[in-house]
Order: structure tokens, then sequence, then C-alpha cells
DNA sequence: CATAATATGTTCGATAATGTTCGTTTTGGT
DNA sequence: ACCAAAACGAACATTATCGAACATATTATG
């Protein structure tokens, strides 16, 4: 992450890719976010920044960039365009995978789900079904509120920008529950299978989720296959299969068959 | 963690979409909550604001802004005529409400706050400071989730159009904390000075709240008063004032009065 | 190795965004 | 009708961002 005393300068097409990486994520980059992160010059940024808007690729603004607004020229809808970005890119994949986890589902089950747009996705799914879903997302939850009658959230302290209960109070809950399913999502998976997630509290939450289900799964769309992040969430062995879009490397497919674990692709 | 310290100025393009976005949730906005959220000035608030209504996309309004009437635009007689004034006036009336019951509440106290839109207000002034918030509200924690310490929610089922935590577990959740002050809402009062709600449920969570609190004060505004509703939340001399926007009627005044309760007009 | 080509850093004046002040207007309440 | 508080907006001060021109560093190429 930070590099305090390595100065090996990102090239420029690692920095452009950073950029559209970040602006698909959050949907605004900000110049002096960048440059830090970058270790250049502002200067640097903008020119990096005016070469992708010339592309079309990002639209410039005034201290930074948005993504593309595809229906700007129509009515002018800007309102949530975190969601739509995402939308746009990756929900066909989330979708997918949704789908395919929705399938294991039965009526009367006891359902742990994590959090996440993929998660959010399969929730939806699960919505006119008669299951008990017990997730720490509050946007999960919000969602569900009124389609599903069974929904639960743990006691204890949200936070986050997707937000969500973490603490120990809510692992207590969340401990206290057998759950006939239980759906996870991550970060990342490193070739070896092992699954990763940028944040220790919601990890915690996960593996919990993980432990006190009978079968447990993966939800992973293919663009976070080969990368680690920074906290380890669960081994190929813990989870019963990966669910995701396409089928993975053949490290990673090597690498969940040597611990019996299934591949889903929806 | 929060951004206690650091402030990464929202970009003018981020800023505007959190308009939209909230508008296009609850349907108005005020100047000084944005500011707030934004940290940015108010007058910069004005500015973002003049600009959407400028381009068609809000309405402005004394106060803030409300969403554009797509009805009227059209052929005319829909909807109230007089809606946009009221949800502006109304928005006013709350931020009002939740500007004086803000002056209650001291570093380190531990709040409990009920759900409804007025609730929502005083979270949003409450959000710098550094006090714990028990709320059963997923809307209210949601909001404050990035931007408060401190905030909790009970365990417990999930219902209702304005997403809340319901249920034994989430009634044994509150009723388990003291809490150095509470703020509920209510549907309406009547000339006794009785508190009614819709919903029994939510009711229960309220008289929880108060129970359990050293001081418990009932928001409400002036539109709810003189009526009744379907299940009873508490009797005057149960809290220790009403915080509402207007003076009540000389019934209701008379009948707190009668019982030791306090009014206070933001 | 030299040199061109490209990329990046630096400086600085221009411009845009934001903060501030203050007098005016609106609003809500007496 | 009157008053006080809040919101407003105009004018100005301050700050941040921008982009052009030039200096320097890196890479590619002969």
């Amino acid at each position: 992450m930070s590099d305090d005393r390595e100065k090996p300068r990102m090239l420029a097409i690692q920095r452009q890719n950073l950029i559209l990486q970040t602006i698909a994520k959050t949907g605004f980059v900000s110049v002096p976010a960048l440059a830090v992160e970058c270790a250049v010059t502002e200067m640097t940024m903008r020119r990096d920044l005016d070469r992708l808007a010339e592309a079309g690729k990002i639209e410039r603004t005034h201290g930074g960039a948005v993504a593309i607004d595809t229906n700007s020229a129509g009515t002018g809808h800007r309102v949530e365009p975190h969601y739509h970005r995402r939308a746009g890119q990756m929900v066909r994949a989330k979708r997918a995978i949704a789908t395919a986890a929705a399938k294991l589902v039965r009526p009367g089950m006891t359902i742990g789900l994590d959090i996440g747009t993929t998660a959010l996705e399969l929730a939806l799914e699960l919505a006119d079904q008669d299951v008990a879903i017990y997730t720490s997302s509050l946007r999960i939850a919000s969602a569900l509120a009124d389609l599903a009658p069974h929904v639960y959230v743990p006691t204890g302290l949200v936070t986050g920008t997707e937000p969500s209960v973490v603490g120990q109070q809510a692992e207590a809950v969340l401990g206290s529950i057998y759950y006939d399913i239980a759906f996870i999502g991550a970060a990342a998976m490193s070739d070896k299978g092992i699954a990763y997630d940028y944040s220790p509290e919601d990890a915690c939450i996960k593996r919990i989720l993980i432990k006190q289900s009978r079968r447990a799964f993966l939800l992973l769309d293919s663009s976070k296959t080969g990368r680690s992040a920074l906290v380890e969430v669960c081994r190929p062995g813990e989870i019963r299969a990966l669910i995701t879009d396409r089928a993975p490397d053949k490290a990673i497919k090597d690498a969940l068959a040597a611990s019996g674990t299934g591949i889903v692709v929806g």
C-alpha cells in the first residue's frame, strides 16, 4: 500500500488503470488523492485524466473526474451514480451468480447473508421465498424490509461506507445461530484459492457465518480472481463451493479441487 | 473509524449527486443538514441547489429544495397543489424541532433515538458530536454510518416501509441499556396529550426507550396534534417535554401542564 | 554514447470554487 | 402590526484548481 521508502514510479498505464478502477468502484476520483496514491504531481494526474477524458472513458470535473454519464443526454438522471455505475459493468455477472446461488435455497431454510452488491442481488431473488435471512448489511435489510417477512439484523456498531453492523455484539448474535446455508462475498481470491477482504471487521463476520453454517458458499465475480487483499477470509476447504460467473484459472481450479471444494458457474 | 479530523473536500458533482439522491429518497433536503453532511458552507450548498434548480432537476424552496413536480408539467391537475409548499414547511418544522432537540444533547451522552423523518433530521445534527446513538431505524443508522463513530442497532426482525428493527430481541437489547436521553416520535397526539402511533411493534420500542431513559422527549410537528391513531404510545406524565414547532392548542397545553410536562417550541 | 522523443516536475498567472461579511427579505410567532 | 430568527443573495476575500511554458528526468533509438 503505502511505500515510504520505495519509490518505483508507477507507469502511466498503471495509473490510468487505477483511475478507471477507482471510478468504476466509487464513481469519482479527486486529483490530490490520486497524486498522493500514485506518488506523482497533480499536474501529471491532470494530464492522465485529460487523456482518459479525450478518449471518452471518463468525464472531467473541477478537482477530479467522474464516470461518463450515459443517460445525462436524456433526462439528466445523475441519481445514484454509484449504483448505476456498478450496474453497468458487473451487474450481469453478479446477477448470474445470484441466480445460481438462489437455486441452492429451499423453503424454510435459515440463511446467513454477507454484505456486498452480489449478496444484495441474491437477497432480492430470495425476497418472495419463505426463508429466514440473517445479515449484517443494513442495505440488504432495508431493501428486504417490506418484501420478505423474515429478515434479521444483529446488534452492534454500525459503520462503513456500505453500512453494516460489526463488533463483538454482532459476532455474538450471528455466532449463536446455526444456518442451513451461508453466502459469503469477498474482495479477492488468490491463485491458491484463498479469499481476502479489505475490512478486518467484516472478515470476522464472514468467518463466523462460515463456521456456523452447515454449508457455506463463496460468491465471487471473475474480476476479483488472481488478486489478494488485506485480510484473509477463508481457505478452500472451509467452503462447500465457489459460485462465480466464469470458469476460473487452472491454478484456482486445481487449488479448489485439491481441497474438495466445488465450482459453480452461473 | 470515520473522518474525525480529515476533510477531503467533496467534489461539487458528488455533493450534487448526494442532493439528488436524498431528494429522490426523502422528497426534500434542507440547506443546513446538507452543509453539515458535505462539510461545506451553507452558501456553497445554496449555490449547488441553485444550479440544480436552474437545470430543472429540483425545485428550490426556502431552507432547502424539494423534488420536481413531474405531474404539473404534464396536463395539470394531479396531486395536491400545495404539496410542495407543505413539504417545504414540513421539513422546516422538522428541522426546527431537530435543532431544539439537539440543544439538549451534551458530549458523552448515550442517546436513544426513535424512527421517523424528524428523528433523522436530529440524527444528522448530532452527526459530528461525541455521543453514542442507539436506534432501531436502519435509515438513520445507514445515514450516520460513516459520519458518526458510535451508532448502534439492536438485534431483531426488520420490517416496515421505513425499515426498522422490531420484536422481542430488539426490545431486549434496547431494554438492557440506560439512556441519558431519548427522543421519541409519534404519529399523532390527542387533545388530552396522549401520543399515538400506527404500528404496535414500533410503539412497543418507543415505550421501552421512554422507560429506559433518564429523560424522554417527544418530537412532534404541529400537523399531528389534535388527532389520534391506532395504538397508544405514552401519556403526558411519562415524558419530560414535548418538542414541537408551534405552540399547541390550549387543550394540549393544559393537559401537559397538569402532568408537569414541558413544552419546547423550536 | 549521443540524441531524439517522451514523460514528468516546476513555476506562475488566470480562472473557478469556496468562504466571509453584511444588509435585505422571508418566515414564524407574538 | 410588530419583532426576532433564520435564510437569502450580493460583493468581496481567500483558496484551490487549472493550464501554459519551460526545466528536468527517463526511455527509446540510432
